[in-house]
DNA sequence: GAATTAAATAGATAGTTATCTAATTGATTA
DNA sequence: TAATCAATTAGATAACTATCTATTTAATTC
């Protein structure tokens, strides 16, 4: 059974409910009692108590006509995990988030129909944006001559070597210490 | 720098600001990449960035004139290990409970002015707290004769027999086994 | 079976908050 | 210095929710 990140934080995100947390930590309880001990009407607790349920925090058993709710450690203790893991937040809950959707946009602005270059952004994270969708002409491990270089960037934009350059000096591209040729090394990773 | 635990869960109670974390788990991201990624104003955006800087799960870094954002992995972790200390939970948030509430509620239905008791509550958590309350006649470690012990409940309801009975059913005052002599046990724990 | 009692449900209300647009601030570039 | 750009602040609004009272349900006791 997993615990869902968002109705686990939405139950523990309040003052009342985190105090039965507390009180149910050391002791089961009924309805009543937390009541008074909350100073909070029945219904009140009850609505608490709901919501805790639905994130599996606590669970009721039925005692002549209590309810008496007890924590459930185990919701506790798998919730700190996924915190701890990082790539239990990653996960959970990022089902409809765009990545890309800013690389997007600033090649929407700066790119013509055609995917030429119109102008080169002032803002470096632009620019960046801008490089990567150049780089995507090279292949891998392949070799390249400067003519060739300046040839593929040219369907880009008419200043090939200011393409060629910064691509260089963010070492997207590796040039050959003796200047003969270039290169885009083979990526790793997933 | 400690963690408090209900801004800590009111920050995580949303499902954008939840996604800011898990983006923010991968690499560091300025206001308006965040806003283009979840499809969201920037303004939006700030206010939840605020929230969650509050709360200490993330930072800015001015750069530019943008304020890169990233994630204070630190507070995951410290949020994390108070879940699973359940101590964590008790102390931060219950300031203000009143654990006696229930009881006291009980003892003055079922009590007279004088202390003496007006009459058995029928229902078992409710008798309970009368014992309870009986209970503190007697000292710790202290033997009675059966005589004493019905002189002391006395004060309390003239059918001592049931006190008696229901006392030590519940293993609260011991009986010699021969029934010569009775006691309450020490105390132990804080 | 009638009376009692705890819990849950329904419905109402006041307080909170997530989001937006518009205006302001603060920093950078030309 | 003026123009540009990202971030924040201010103000407004719609959605949500914590709480209450009143009612209903379900279980127990006399």
């Amino acid at each position: 059974m997993t615990v869902e990140l968002l109705p686990f934080f939405k139950a523990l995100a309040d003052a009342s409910r985190l105090k039965i947390i507390g009180l149910l930590a050391g002791q089961s309880l009924s309805v009543e009692q937390l009541a008074d001990m909350l100073d909070l009407r029945p219904p009140t607790v009850s609505h608490h108590l709901a919501i805790l349920a639905q994130a599996g925090l606590v669970s009721a058993r039925a005692e002549g006509y209590y309810s008496m709710y007890r924590l459930e450690q185990g919701a506790l203790e798998e919730a700190a995990r996924l915190l701890l893991s990082t790539e239990g937040i990653r996960g959970a809950v990022m089902a409809d988030v765009d990545l890309e959707a800013y690389d997007r946009k600033v090649l929407s602005n700066f790119l013509t129909a055609e995917g030429r270059i119109k102008t080169f952004p002032g803002q470096l994270k632009k620019f960046e944006v801008i490089l990567r969708y150049v780089l995507k002409v090279f292949e891998p491990g392949v070799r390249y001559s400067e003519r060739q270089v300046n040839e593929l960037l040219g369907q880009f934009h008419p200043d090939t070597a200011t393409l060629r350059r910064e691509l260089v000096s963010h070492g997207w591209l590796k040039r050959q210490s003796d200047g003969s040729s270039y290169w885009k090394e083979i990526e790793e990773g997933t």
